[in-house]
RNA sequence: GACCCUAUCGUCCAGUGGCCUAGGACACUCCCCUUUCACGGGAGUAACACGGGUUCGAAUCCCGUUAGGGUCGCCA
Protein backbone atom coordinates (compact mmCIF):
# COMPACT_ATOMS: atom_id res chain seq x y z
CA UNK A 1 0.00 0.00 0.00
CA UNK A 2 1.48 3.37 -1.26
CA UNK A 3 1.42 6.43 1.69
CA UNK A 4 -0.97 8.42 2.10
CA UNK A 5 -1.01 11.44 -0.14
CA UNK A 6 -0.01 14.28 1.30
CA UNK A 7 0.85 18.02 -0.77
CA UNK A 8 0.82 21.45 -0.30
CA UNK A 9 0.49 25.18 -1.09
CA UNK A 10 3.93 26.76 0.09
CA UNK A 11 2.97 30.65 -0.50
CA UNK A 12 5.37 33.59 0.29
CA UNK A 13 3.84 36.13 2.37
CA UNK A 14 4.16 39.30 -0.50
CA UNK A 15 0.80 40.77 0.68
CA UNK A 16 -1.65 39.82 -1.97
CA UNK A 17 -2.93 36.45 -3.07
CA UNK A 18 -2.80 36.15 -6.82
CA UNK A 19 -5.41 34.43 -8.78
CA UNK A 20 -2.90 31.97 -10.34
CA UNK A 21 -1.85 31.15 -6.45
CA UNK A 22 -4.80 30.51 -5.89
CA UNK A 23 -5.70 28.00 -8.42
CA UNK A 24 -2.28 26.02 -7.64
CA UNK A 25 -3.87 25.97 -4.10
CA UNK A 26 -7.22 24.56 -5.41
CA UNK A 27 -5.75 21.94 -7.23
CA UNK A 28 -3.56 20.86 -4.49
CA UNK A 29 -6.56 21.04 -2.55
CA UNK A 30 -8.85 18.76 -5.02
CA UNK A 31 -5.88 16.12 -5.45
CA UNK A 32 -5.90 16.23 -1.43
CA UNK A 33 -9.54 15.55 -1.12
CA UNK A 34 -10.04 13.31 -3.89
CA UNK A 35 -7.31 11.31 -2.84
CA UNK A 36 -7.69 11.15 0.69
CA UNK A 37 -4.82 13.16 1.37
CA UNK A 38 -3.14 15.51 3.60
CA UNK A 39 -3.36 19.14 2.43
CA UNK A 40 -1.27 21.35 4.23
CA UNK A 41 -0.44 25.37 4.35
CA UNK A 42 2.97 26.39 4.80
CA UNK A 43 4.19 30.43 4.73
CA UNK A 44 7.59 30.47 2.70
CA UNK A 45 8.59 33.25 4.68
CA UNK A 46 12.39 33.69 4.55
CA UNK A 47 12.30 36.81 3.05
CA UNK A 48 12.03 38.44 6.42
CA UNK A 49 11.50 42.39 4.81
CA UNK A 50 7.91 41.52 3.32
CA UNK A 51 6.90 39.20 6.19
CA UNK A 52 3.91 40.60 7.81
CA UNK A 53 0.89 39.80 9.56
CA UNK A 54 -1.13 41.43 7.55
CA UNK A 55 0.45 39.86 4.57
CA UNK A 56 0.54 36.28 6.16
CA UNK A 57 -3.39 37.04 6.88
CA UNK A 58 -4.29 37.72 3.42
CA UNK A 59 -3.61 34.32 2.29
CA UNK A 60 -5.55 33.09 5.07
CA UNK A 61 -8.53 35.56 3.97
CA UNK A 62 -8.71 34.43 0.42
CA UNK A 63 -8.45 30.58 1.18
CA UNK A 64 -10.68 30.16 4.01
CA UNK A 65 -12.69 32.79 1.56
CA UNK A 66 -12.47 29.65 -1.53
CA UNK A 67 -13.27 27.16 0.83
CA UNK A 68 -10.10 25.92 0.76
CA UNK A 69 -9.53 24.10 4.32
CA UNK A 70 -5.81 23.01 4.89
CA UNK A 71 -5.45 20.26 7.28
CA UNK A 72 -2.11 21.02 8.47
CA UNK A 73 -0.11 24.77 8.62
CA UNK A 74 -0.80 28.09 10.71
CA UNK A 75 -3.87 27.42 12.64
CA UNK A 76 -4.51 24.00 12.20
CA UNK A 77 -1.83 22.66 14.11
CA UNK A 78 0.12 19.36 12.68
CA UNK A 79 2.86 16.80 13.42
CA UNK A 80 5.51 18.30 11.41
CA UNK A 81 5.21 22.12 12.16
CA UNK A 82 6.30 24.58 12.48
CA UNK A 83 4.81 25.87 9.69
CA UNK A 84 6.40 29.20 9.03
CA UNK A 85 10.16 28.23 7.34
CA UNK A 86 10.96 31.45 9.87
CA UNK A 87 10.83 29.54 12.62
CA UNK A 88 12.69 25.94 11.38
CA UNK A 89 16.15 27.51 11.64
CA UNK A 90 17.68 24.17 13.71
CA UNK A 91 15.83 21.91 10.71
CA UNK A 92 17.75 23.92 8.11
CA UNK A 93 21.02 24.37 10.16
CA UNK A 94 21.22 20.46 10.41
CA UNK A 95 20.73 18.94 6.89
CA UNK A 96 22.76 21.85 5.75
CA UNK A 97 25.75 20.02 8.23
CA UNK A 98 24.30 16.90 6.37
CA UNK A 99 25.25 18.14 2.68
CA UNK A 100 28.43 19.91 4.37
CA UNK A 101 29.57 16.71 5.78
CA UNK A 102 29.47 14.76 2.45
CA UNK A 103 31.11 16.83 0.53
CA UNK A 104 28.33 18.50 -1.64
CA UNK A 105 29.02 22.45 -0.59
CA UNK A 106 31.49 24.57 -1.40
CA UNK A 107 31.96 28.27 -0.18
CA UNK A 108 32.34 31.25 -2.99
CA UNK A 109 32.03 34.91 -1.58
CA UNK A 110 30.94 34.12 1.78
CA UNK A 111 28.18 32.42 0.31
CA UNK A 112 27.05 28.61 0.25
CA UNK A 113 26.78 26.84 -2.89
CA UNK A 114 25.55 23.11 -3.84
CA UNK A 115 27.60 21.65 -6.33
CA UNK A 116 25.60 19.78 -9.16
CA UNK A 117 26.22 16.51 -10.60
CA UNK A 118 27.13 16.97 -14.21
CA UNK A 119 24.27 14.35 -15.70
CA UNK A 120 21.23 14.74 -17.29
CA UNK A 121 18.49 14.97 -14.98
CA UNK A 122 14.82 13.41 -15.79
CA UNK A 123 11.56 14.70 -14.34
CA UNK A 124 8.91 12.37 -15.09
CA UNK A 125 6.18 15.38 -14.25
CA UNK A 126 2.24 13.96 -13.71
CA UNK A 127 1.23 16.69 -16.27
CA UNK A 128 3.90 17.56 -18.67
CA UNK A 129 5.27 14.29 -19.22
CA UNK A 130 9.14 13.79 -19.22
CA UNK A 131 11.08 16.44 -19.25
CA UNK A 132 14.99 16.41 -19.05
CA UNK A 133 17.87 18.90 -18.42
CA UNK A 134 20.98 18.70 -18.98
CA UNK A 135 23.65 19.40 -16.16
CA UNK A 136 26.43 19.32 -18.02
CA UNK A 137 25.60 22.45 -19.51
CA UNK A 138 27.28 24.64 -17.02
CA UNK A 139 25.44 27.89 -18.98
CA UNK A 140 22.10 27.15 -17.77
CA UNK A 141 23.26 25.47 -14.61
CA UNK A 142 25.68 27.33 -12.51
CA UNK A 143 26.08 25.45 -8.88
CA UNK A 144 23.16 26.75 -6.87
CA UNK A 145 23.59 29.06 -3.76
CA UNK A 146 21.39 27.54 -1.06
CA UNK A 147 22.84 30.09 2.04
CA UNK A 148 23.75 33.46 1.91
CA UNK A 149 27.39 34.84 3.78
CA UNK A 150 24.25 36.33 6.37
CA UNK A 151 23.19 32.77 7.15
CA UNK A 152 20.05 33.28 5.36
CA UNK A 153 18.84 30.54 2.98
CA UNK A 154 17.33 30.57 0.17
CA UNK A 155 14.53 29.19 -1.57
CA UNK A 156 15.42 25.59 -3.17
CA UNK A 157 17.37 24.47 -0.36
CA UNK A 158 14.25 25.60 2.64
CA UNK A 159 11.68 24.03 0.06
CA UNK A 160 13.77 21.02 -0.63
CA UNK A 161 14.41 20.16 3.11
CA UNK A 162 10.61 21.14 4.08
CA UNK A 163 9.23 18.87 1.15
CA UNK A 164 11.26 16.46 3.13
CA UNK A 165 10.71 17.02 6.67
CA UNK A 166 6.99 17.32 5.84
CA UNK A 167 6.72 14.07 3.63
CA UNK A 168 5.53 15.81 0.76
CA UNK A 169 4.11 12.88 -1.70
CA UNK A 170 3.46 15.32 -4.82
CA UNK A 171 4.35 18.52 -5.35
CA UNK A 172 1.89 20.40 -7.27
CA UNK A 173 2.77 23.86 -8.45
CA UNK A 174 2.86 26.56 -10.95
CA UNK A 175 4.78 25.75 -14.22
CA UNK A 176 7.36 28.53 -13.13
CA UNK A 177 9.04 26.16 -11.42
CA UNK A 178 9.61 23.04 -13.71
CA UNK A 179 12.73 24.34 -14.66
CA UNK A 180 13.82 24.12 -10.92
CA UNK A 181 12.67 20.93 -10.46
CA UNK A 182 15.53 19.15 -11.62
CA UNK A 183 17.93 21.38 -9.06
CA UNK A 184 15.47 20.02 -6.63
CA UNK A 185 16.07 16.48 -7.62
CA UNK A 186 19.46 16.80 -7.11
CA UNK A 187 19.09 18.21 -3.71
CA UNK A 188 16.37 15.04 -2.61
CA UNK A 189 19.28 12.91 -3.81
CA UNK A 190 22.21 14.54 -2.16
CA UNK A 191 20.32 13.79 0.97
CA UNK A 192 19.75 10.31 -0.27
CA UNK A 193 15.53 10.91 -0.30
CA UNK A 194 13.56 9.59 -2.81
CA UNK A 195 11.96 12.85 -4.35
CA UNK A 196 7.79 13.14 -4.33
CA UNK A 197 6.16 12.79 -7.40
CA UNK A 198 5.54 16.30 -9.53
CA UNK A 199 2.87 18.24 -11.51
CA UNK A 200 3.41 21.28 -12.98
CA UNK A 201 0.61 23.53 -13.88
CA UNK A 202 0.58 26.03 -16.18
CA UNK A 203 0.04 29.40 -15.60
CA UNK A 204 -2.80 31.98 -15.74
CA UNK A 205 -2.44 34.97 -18.14
CA UNK A 206 -4.70 37.92 -18.95
CA UNK A 207 -7.23 37.60 -21.53
CA UNK A 208 -4.89 38.90 -24.26
CA UNK A 209 -2.29 36.51 -22.98
CA UNK A 210 0.38 38.62 -21.36
CA UNK A 211 1.49 38.14 -18.36
CA UNK A 212 -0.77 38.38 -15.20
CA UNK A 213 0.61 41.08 -12.67
CA UNK A 214 -0.52 42.25 -9.63
CA UNK A 215 -2.36 45.35 -10.90
CA UNK A 216 -4.20 43.40 -13.78
CA UNK A 217 -7.79 43.15 -13.38
CA UNK A 218 -8.99 39.45 -11.47
CA UNK A 219 -5.44 39.07 -10.66
CA UNK A 220 -5.99 39.80 -7.09
CA UNK A 221 -8.17 37.17 -4.72
CA UNK A 222 -9.31 39.98 -2.78
CA UNK A 223 -10.49 41.77 -5.86
CA UNK A 224 -13.20 38.88 -5.89
CA UNK A 225 -13.52 39.56 -2.07
CA UNK A 226 -14.71 43.10 -2.67
CA UNK A 227 -15.99 42.80 -5.97
CA UNK A 228 -19.35 41.11 -4.86
CA UNK A 229 -18.60 37.67 -6.24
CA UNK A 230 -19.85 34.28 -4.78
CA UNK A 231 -17.04 32.22 -3.42
CA UNK A 232 -18.79 29.36 -4.94
CA UNK A 233 -18.63 30.70 -8.38
CA UNK A 234 -15.33 31.88 -8.10
CA UNK A 235 -14.13 28.85 -7.02
CA UNK A 236 -16.20 26.51 -9.87
CA UNK A 237 -14.64 28.91 -12.81
CA UNK A 238 -10.88 28.36 -11.39
CA UNK A 239 -11.48 24.87 -11.45
CA UNK A 240 -12.19 25.17 -15.28
CA UNK A 241 -9.19 27.39 -16.19
CA UNK A 242 -6.75 24.17 -16.84
CA UNK A 243 -8.91 21.29 -15.87
CA UNK A 244 -11.96 19.99 -17.40
CA UNK A 245 -13.95 17.00 -16.85
CA UNK A 246 -13.90 15.78 -20.14
CA UNK A 247 -18.10 15.77 -20.83
CA UNK A 248 -19.37 18.94 -21.26
CA UNK A 249 -20.25 19.96 -17.52
CA UNK A 250 -19.35 22.99 -15.98
CA UNK A 251 -21.35 24.07 -12.99
CA UNK A 252 -20.75 21.50 -10.81
CA UNK A 253 -21.14 21.01 -6.81
CA UNK A 254 -17.58 20.72 -5.63
CA UNK A 255 -17.92 17.30 -4.46
CA UNK A 256 -18.60 16.30 -8.20
CA UNK A 257 -15.62 18.01 -9.09
CA UNK A 258 -13.68 16.75 -6.38
CA UNK A 259 -14.74 12.67 -7.35
CA UNK A 260 -13.48 13.41 -10.85
CA UNK A 261 -10.77 16.22 -10.80
CA UNK A 262 -7.40 13.91 -11.67
CA UNK A 263 -3.79 15.70 -12.79
CA UNK A 264 -4.00 13.56 -15.67
CA UNK A 265 -6.27 15.55 -16.88
CA UNK A 266 -5.08 19.06 -16.03
CA UNK A 267 -4.01 20.90 -19.35
CA UNK A 268 -0.38 21.68 -20.58
CA UNK A 269 -1.47 24.92 -22.07
CA UNK A 270 -1.56 28.25 -20.32
CA UNK A 271 -5.23 29.66 -19.64
CA UNK A 272 -6.36 32.76 -20.59
CA UNK A 273 -8.31 35.09 -17.86
CA UNK A 274 -11.99 35.68 -18.96
CA UNK A 275 -13.33 37.89 -16.62
CA UNK A 276 -16.97 37.75 -18.37
CA UNK A 277 -16.97 34.13 -17.71
CA UNK A 278 -16.35 33.94 -14.95
CA UNK A 279 -19.64 36.82 -13.95
CA UNK A 280 -21.72 34.10 -16.30
CA UNK A 281 -20.87 31.66 -13.66
CA UNK A 282 -21.36 34.33 -10.45
CA UNK A 283 -24.95 35.09 -12.17
CA UNK A 284 -25.77 31.68 -12.70
CA UNK A 285 -24.82 30.66 -9.01
CA UNK A 286 -26.82 33.47 -8.03
CA UNK A 287 -30.06 32.50 -9.75
CA UNK A 288 -29.57 29.19 -8.45
CA UNK A 289 -29.08 29.83 -5.08
CA UNK A 290 -31.00 28.85 -1.92
CA UNK A 291 -32.87 32.09 -0.82
CA UNK A 292 -30.70 31.96 2.58
CA UNK A 293 -27.34 31.88 1.20
CA UNK A 294 -28.73 34.23 -1.17
CA UNK A 295 -29.71 36.71 1.57
CA UNK A 296 -26.56 35.55 3.80
CA UNK A 297 -24.12 36.57 0.86
CA UNK A 298 -26.25 39.85 0.05
CA UNK A 299 -26.20 41.08 3.69
CA UNK A 300 -23.16 42.45 3.90
CA UNK A 301 -23.12 44.82 0.77
CA UNK A 302 -26.70 46.17 2.22
CA UNK A 303 -25.44 46.98 5.60
CA UNK A 304 -22.81 48.38 3.97
CA UNK A 305 -25.48 50.69 2.29
CA UNK A 306 -27.27 51.64 5.64
CA UNK A 307 -29.87 49.03 4.69
CA UNK A 308 -31.09 46.84 7.58
CA UNK A 309 -34.18 44.47 7.42
CA UNK A 310 -35.46 41.15 8.92
CA UNK A 311 -35.70 38.42 6.60
CA UNK A 312 -39.24 38.63 6.18
CA UNK A 313 -38.83 42.12 4.67
CA UNK A 314 -35.75 41.21 2.72
CA UNK A 315 -36.68 38.05 0.67
CA UNK A 316 -39.05 39.19 -1.11
CA UNK A 317 -37.51 41.89 -2.43
CA UNK A 318 -34.30 40.20 -3.19
CA UNK A 319 -36.40 37.40 -4.86
CA UNK A 320 -37.51 40.28 -7.24
CA UNK A 321 -33.75 40.24 -8.39
CA UNK A 322 -32.40 36.84 -8.34
CA UNK A 323 -32.44 36.62 -11.74
CA UNK A 324 -30.53 39.75 -12.47
CA UNK A 325 -27.71 39.95 -10.54
CA UNK A 326 -24.47 39.72 -11.24
CA UNK A 327 -22.55 40.86 -8.68
CA UNK A 328 -23.64 41.20 -5.26
CA UNK A 329 -22.17 44.74 -4.98
CA UNK A 330 -25.44 45.37 -7.21
CA UNK A 331 -27.93 44.80 -4.85
CA UNK A 332 -28.15 47.59 -3.01
CA UNK A 333 -28.53 50.20 -5.25
CA UNK A 334 -30.92 47.89 -6.99
CA UNK A 335 -33.02 47.43 -4.74
CA UNK A 336 -32.93 50.68 -2.51
CA UNK A 337 -35.56 52.47 -3.49
CA UNK A 338 -37.95 49.95 -1.26
CA UNK A 339 -36.18 50.52 1.72
CA UNK A 340 -36.40 54.84 1.10
CA UNK A 341 -39.51 56.88 0.82
CA UNK A 342 -37.41 59.88 -0.61
CA UNK A 343 -36.04 57.57 -3.34
CA UNK A 344 -34.46 59.95 -5.94
CA UNK A 345 -36.15 60.24 -9.28
CA UNK A 346 -33.95 59.70 -12.56
CA UNK A 347 -33.81 63.35 -14.47
CA UNK A 348 -34.06 61.68 -18.09
CA UNK A 349 -37.28 59.31 -17.03
CA UNK A 350 -39.07 61.73 -15.72
CA UNK A 351 -38.56 63.78 -18.84
CA UNK A 352 -39.43 61.22 -21.11
CA UNK A 353 -42.09 60.02 -19.42
CA UNK A 354 -44.04 62.08 -16.02
CA UNK A 355 -43.83 64.99 -17.98
CA UNK A 356 -45.61 63.69 -20.97
CA UNK A 357 -49.09 65.26 -21.24
CA UNK A 358 -51.55 62.95 -20.27
CA UNK A 359 -49.18 61.12 -17.51
CA UNK A 360 -50.37 62.97 -14.58
CA UNK A 361 -54.47 61.40 -15.30
CA UNK A 362 -52.95 58.45 -16.11
CA UNK A 363 -51.40 58.58 -12.47
CA UNK A 364 -54.34 59.72 -10.80
CA UNK A 365 -56.95 57.02 -12.42
CA UNK A 366 -54.55 53.93 -12.28
CA UNK A 367 -54.01 55.16 -8.06
CA UNK A 368 -57.94 55.23 -8.31
CA UNK A 369 -58.45 51.76 -10.01
CA UNK A 370 -56.01 50.66 -7.49
CA UNK A 371 -57.37 52.23 -4.06
CA UNK A 372 -60.14 50.28 -4.37
CA UNK A 373 -58.92 46.38 -4.32
CA UNK A 374 -58.92 44.11 -1.50
CA UNK A 375 -56.40 41.58 -3.18
CA UNK A 376 -53.22 43.29 -3.79
CA UNK A 377 -51.11 40.88 -5.57
CA UNK A 378 -49.05 40.65 -9.17
CA UNK A 379 -51.85 38.75 -10.95
CA UNK A 380 -54.93 41.21 -9.83
CA UNK A 381 -53.02 44.49 -10.07
CA UNK A 382 -51.97 43.54 -13.78
CA UNK A 383 -55.75 42.67 -14.77
CA UNK A 384 -56.88 45.98 -13.47
CA UNK A 385 -54.46 48.10 -15.11
CA UNK A 386 -55.35 46.22 -18.57
CA UNK A 387 -58.58 46.65 -17.67
CA UNK A 388 -58.29 50.30 -17.14
CA UNK A 389 -56.13 50.38 -20.04
CA UNK A 390 -58.97 48.51 -22.05
CA UNK A 391 -61.64 50.83 -20.86
CA UNK A 392 -60.21 53.75 -21.86
CA UNK A 393 -59.25 53.25 -25.19
CA UNK A 394 -55.34 53.11 -24.82
CA UNK A 395 -52.22 51.08 -24.30
CA UNK A 396 -51.74 49.56 -21.19
CA UNK A 397 -48.11 51.47 -21.62
CA UNK A 398 -49.64 54.29 -21.10
CA UNK A 399 -50.31 53.24 -17.27
CA UNK A 400 -47.60 50.76 -16.73
CA UNK A 401 -44.22 53.73 -17.46
CA UNK A 402 -45.45 56.31 -15.18
CA UNK A 403 -46.67 53.81 -12.66
CA UNK A 404 -43.08 52.03 -12.75
CA UNK A 405 -41.44 55.35 -12.36
CA UNK A 406 -43.52 57.23 -9.66
CA UNK A 407 -43.49 53.66 -6.94
CA UNK A 408 -39.22 54.02 -7.61
CA UNK A 409 -38.42 56.53 -10.01
CA UNK A 410 -36.44 54.92 -12.23
CA UNK A 411 -37.49 53.56 -15.66
CA UNK A 412 -35.53 50.21 -15.05
CA UNK A 413 -36.05 47.73 -12.77
CA UNK A 414 -38.49 44.46 -11.40
CA UNK A 415 -41.37 43.76 -13.42
CA UNK A 416 -43.62 46.15 -12.56
CA UNK A 417 -46.64 44.28 -10.94
CA UNK A 418 -44.57 42.17 -8.87
CA UNK A 419 -42.90 45.06 -7.92
CA UNK A 420 -45.97 46.68 -6.67
CA UNK A 421 -47.03 43.72 -4.93
CA UNK A 422 -44.13 43.45 -2.55
CA UNK A 423 -44.43 47.49 -2.27
CA UNK A 424 -47.73 47.26 -0.87
CA UNK A 425 -50.74 49.04 -1.14
CA UNK A 426 -50.36 51.36 0.92
CA UNK A 427 -47.08 52.30 0.10
CA UNK A 428 -47.59 52.35 -3.78
CA UNK A 429 -50.81 54.80 -3.55
CA UNK A 430 -49.05 57.36 -1.44
CA UNK A 431 -45.82 57.12 -3.69
CA UNK A 432 -47.91 57.68 -6.52
CA UNK A 433 -49.73 60.83 -4.48
CA UNK A 434 -46.54 62.03 -3.76
CA UNK A 435 -45.43 61.62 -7.13
CA UNK A 436 -48.43 63.50 -8.71
CA UNK A 437 -47.66 66.19 -6.31
CA UNK A 438 -44.24 66.34 -6.96
CA UNK A 439 -44.35 66.67 -10.65
CA UNK A 440 -48.06 68.53 -10.95
CA UNK A 441 -47.82 70.14 -14.57
C1' G B 1 20.96 34.57 -26.10
C1' A B 2 20.72 29.31 -24.01
C1' C B 3 17.46 25.74 -21.97
C1' C B 4 12.37 24.07 -20.90
C1' C B 5 6.96 24.09 -21.75
C1' U B 6 2.92 25.08 -25.05
C1' A B 7 0.19 25.79 -29.88
C1' U B 8 -8.18 23.74 -31.97
C1' C B 9 -13.37 29.46 -32.67
C1' G B 10 -11.78 36.35 -29.59
C1' U B 11 -11.73 33.28 -24.59
C1' C B 12 -12.29 28.45 -21.55
C1' C B 13 -12.62 23.41 -22.86
C1' A B 14 -13.93 18.52 -25.96
C1' G B 15 -11.29 15.85 -29.61
C1' U B 16 -5.67 10.77 -28.04
C1' G B 17 -5.40 7.99 -36.68
C1' G B 18 -11.12 6.89 -39.72
C1' C B 19 -17.41 8.42 -35.82
C1' C B 20 -14.83 15.73 -37.53
C1' U B 21 -18.37 18.92 -43.78
C1' A B 22 -14.35 19.67 -35.79
C1' G B 23 -18.58 19.51 -30.50
C1' G B 24 -20.03 22.40 -25.80
C1' A B 25 -19.69 27.03 -22.87
C1' C B 26 -18.63 32.54 -22.38
C1' A B 27 -18.66 36.83 -25.43
C1' C B 28 -20.87 38.91 -29.96
C1' U B 29 -25.18 39.33 -33.78
C1' C B 30 -30.29 38.25 -34.96
C1' C B 31 -35.20 36.23 -33.69
C1' C B 32 -38.94 34.66 -29.94
C1' C B 33 -40.76 35.56 -24.90
C1' U B 34 -41.56 40.20 -22.12
C1' U B 35 -45.27 46.94 -23.44
C1' U B 36 -38.95 48.17 -18.33
C1' C B 37 -34.16 45.88 -17.54
C1' A B 38 -32.92 41.01 -17.16
C1' C B 39 -33.76 35.58 -17.17
C1' G B 40 -35.25 31.89 -20.52
C1' G B 41 -35.84 29.63 -25.61
C1' G B 42 -34.11 29.46 -30.82
C1' A B 43 -30.69 30.69 -34.78
C1' G B 44 -26.00 32.58 -36.52
C1' U B 45 -20.76 34.42 -37.12
C1' A B 46 -16.18 32.10 -35.68
C1' A B 47 -10.72 27.68 -35.03
C1' C B 48 -7.24 22.74 -36.12
C1' A B 49 -0.35 28.69 -36.45
C1' C B 50 2.85 27.48 -40.95
C1' G B 51 5.88 23.93 -43.80
C1' G B 52 7.54 19.13 -44.46
C1' G B 53 7.05 13.97 -43.52
C1' U B 54 4.74 8.86 -41.65
C1' U B 55 0.00 6.48 -43.21
C1' C B 56 -4.88 3.80 -47.46
C1' G B 57 -6.33 7.85 -44.11
C1' A B 58 -3.95 13.14 -39.59
C1' A B 59 -6.64 18.36 -35.55
C1' U B 60 -4.71 13.74 -33.61
C1' C B 61 2.13 10.61 -34.70
C1' C B 62 7.39 12.63 -36.21
C1' C B 63 10.69 16.80 -37.81
C1' G B 64 11.42 21.91 -38.74
C1' U B 65 9.73 27.08 -38.65
C1' U B 66 7.05 30.75 -36.30
C1' A B 67 4.55 32.58 -32.09
C1' G B 68 3.43 32.78 -26.80
C1' G B 69 4.90 31.55 -21.85
C1' G B 70 8.60 30.00 -18.32
C1' U B 71 13.66 29.49 -16.35
C1' C B 72 18.65 30.83 -16.35
C1' G B 73 19.49 35.34 -8.77
C1' C B 74 23.49 35.58 -2.67
C1' C B 75 13.89 36.52 -5.03
C1' A B 76 10.13 33.10 -3.69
Amino acid sequence: MSAPVRVRFAPSPTGYLHVGGARTALFNWLYARHQGGKFILRIEDTDKQRNTAEAVQVIYDGLRWLGLDWDEGPQAGGDHGPYFQSEREAIYEKYFQRLKEAGHLYEDGGAWRFRFRREVVEVDDLICGKVAVDFANTEITPDMTIRRPDGSWIFHFVNVVDDIEMQMTHVIRGEDHLSNTPKHIQLFQALGVEPPRYGHIPLILNHDGSKMSKRDQGASITSYIEGGYAPEAVRNYFCLLGWSPKDDREIMPTEEIISRFDLANVNRKGAHFDIAKCDWFNAQYIQQMPMDRYRELAQPWLAKAGIHAPAEQLDPVLALEKMKVVHFKEIPDRVSFFFNEDYEYDPAAVEKTLRKPGAPDRLAQIAEAYSALETFDAATLEAKLKELASSLGVKPAEFIHPTRIAVSGRSVGPSLYHMLEVLGKARVLARIQQTRERFAA
